[in-house]
DNA sequence: TATAAATAGGATAAATTTATCCTAAATAAA
DNA sequence: TTTATTTAGGATAAATTTATCCTATTTATA
């Protein structure tokens, strides 16, 4: 469904979000180390969610990786998966037609349509905040 | 969402449809021109449709691949979707956890978990002949 | 039986994604 | 200002997916 890229960064950003909700910054190290993803890899994916100011990187001794506190609440997953992976998701053919157009449909259209909207109503309206909460009440978990 | 191997299989499985209906077999070559696909790597997977039984291939002079008639209606793309690309895409974890279990979510799973419900539903009660009626019509395109 | 037509399948290559390594640049603090 | 710490980013490698090529095998028909 997502590329590794696109998981690793997921939960990368709610893995910030928990620190930064308790002021702490954290370092790809940990990150991987939490996560259970390739150091160097994880520190690309962290390149480009600064990049898309999904996050933020503070460079140099006592630096790390934050997200603005009352950024935590407003962020959607929708943004994660777009800085990562693109709009292919929400917008692509199912079937891999060129675009997907209602006036030239592909054999599953109408049906993947529905399913794809779904996905994105489910990005788009989770946030991070939502996503730590679970992690810090530990009822939910980011690596195993 | 699905890999290019598997959206060449669905439509190629549908392009075999509308002709085995009219009792005629194809080739990969007018296959792989119909849905608009590299014709070696198409044969490829028409062969593994064959081996999990959704297709029938019959070699030699007038040979082809062919879908028995009465296999139109009760084949679901669920079975094609599965014999490509395996039950990753029903029962792994969104954010690649090693298994998806409820009593040790990641942190998307209650949500993810529906999408990927609604995704299997379709893909369970979509059957080939649904989708080949509409390419028959002139409705739904396999191309471009 | 010989020939032509057609799928099966092995070997290989190209492209993309995933992953690693090393150095540069920035920053805080001694 | 020097040093230690930390992210940025280029270069490269490994793994996987996608794609191609060639030969073997099967089958209908002349
Ligand atoms: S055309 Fe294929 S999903 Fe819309
Ligand atoms: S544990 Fe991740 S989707 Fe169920």
């Amino acid at each position: 469904m997502f590329s590794k890229a696109c998981e690793y960064g997921i939960k990368a950003a709610i893995f910030i979000a928990v620190n930064s909700s308790e002021n702490n910054r954290v370092s790809p190290k940990e990150i991987s180390e939490e996560i259970d993803s390739p150091q160097a890899f994880t520190a690309k994916i962290l390149q480009a969610l600064v990049r898309n100011h999904v996050i933020k990187s503070v460079r140099g001794a006592h630096g790390g990786f934050e997200i603005a506190k009352d950024k935590i609440a407003t962020t959607k997953l929708s943004e994660i998966v777009y800085a990562i992976d693109g709009d292919g998701i929400y917008k692509g053919c199912g079937l891999g037609l060129h675009t997907c157009n209602e006036n030239h449909p592909c054999p599953v259209h109408d049906k993947f349509k529905v399913v794809r909207e779904e996905l994105r109503e489910m990005l788009e309206n989770t946030s991070l905040e939502q996503l730590a909460l679970d992690i810090k009440a530990g009822v939910s978990f980011l690596k195993i």
